[in-house]
DNA sequence: TTATCATATGATAAGATTATCATATATATA
DNA sequence: TATATATATGATAATCTTATCATATGATAA
């Protein structure tokens, strides 16, 4: 197991707007445009933190037209619902 | 879904130090002093991120005599088995 | 090809996280 | 109970991350 990325593969979504974005991104893929509008956040900010999740796997992107539209690898879903599942079951904390 | 303990959860193995405390944990449950003696960090930083790793339902303790044993919680071996797959797949990273 | 809309990027100040040190608390045993 | 060993905790300086601003680049249609 590579140590380096993995670390890279956690920092990815442990932030607030990393964590929007891929809640946003399981529902259906969307547009940094789509993606400012629905989470409140302004444009570069959502760029830059796309392009986190893109470098660490989280997303792929291509043109549709002038946008570029994001979305989730498929079993992203997946595996985020299995760490859901278990936060669930383990979580001692509040918040 | 509970959108704040879900980044506690990244945010807890985002980090060199509990990266590695929780690769020695996958092999077998060990004490503070343990980690510390593999891992080479020191025991308060050790403690430290333990704590983390506790509050967050990684891991979970129990005293053995003197030492305060830490296990993985059973479940977490499988989740980060498919994110490693996951990375191994998708990774664009060399590091 | 230029005007417009969409997205990406570099620099940086503000904010968050980390390791360390000093010390406190817990457990076991003599 | 006193001592030794093991672990936990609080404070803080150093380091790392983030959001923002200003601006650059990319894509399309007129």
């Amino acid at each position: 197991m590579n140590e380096l990325s993995y670390k890279m593969f956690f920092k990815a979504i442990s932030n607030k707007t990393r964590c929007a974005i891929i809640k946003l991104l399981m529902k259906r893929p969307g547009s940094v445009t789509e993606i400012c509008q629905k989470s409140g956040f302004e444009q570069s900010r959502v760029s830059h933190n796309l392009k986190c999740l893109e470098l660490c796997g989280f997303v792929n992107a291509r043109y549709k037209g002038k946008n570029r539209l994001y979305s989730l690898h498929p079993e992203m879903s997946s595996i985020l619902k299995a760490i859901d599942k278990h936060l669930v079951k383990y979580r001692r904390l509040s918040a």
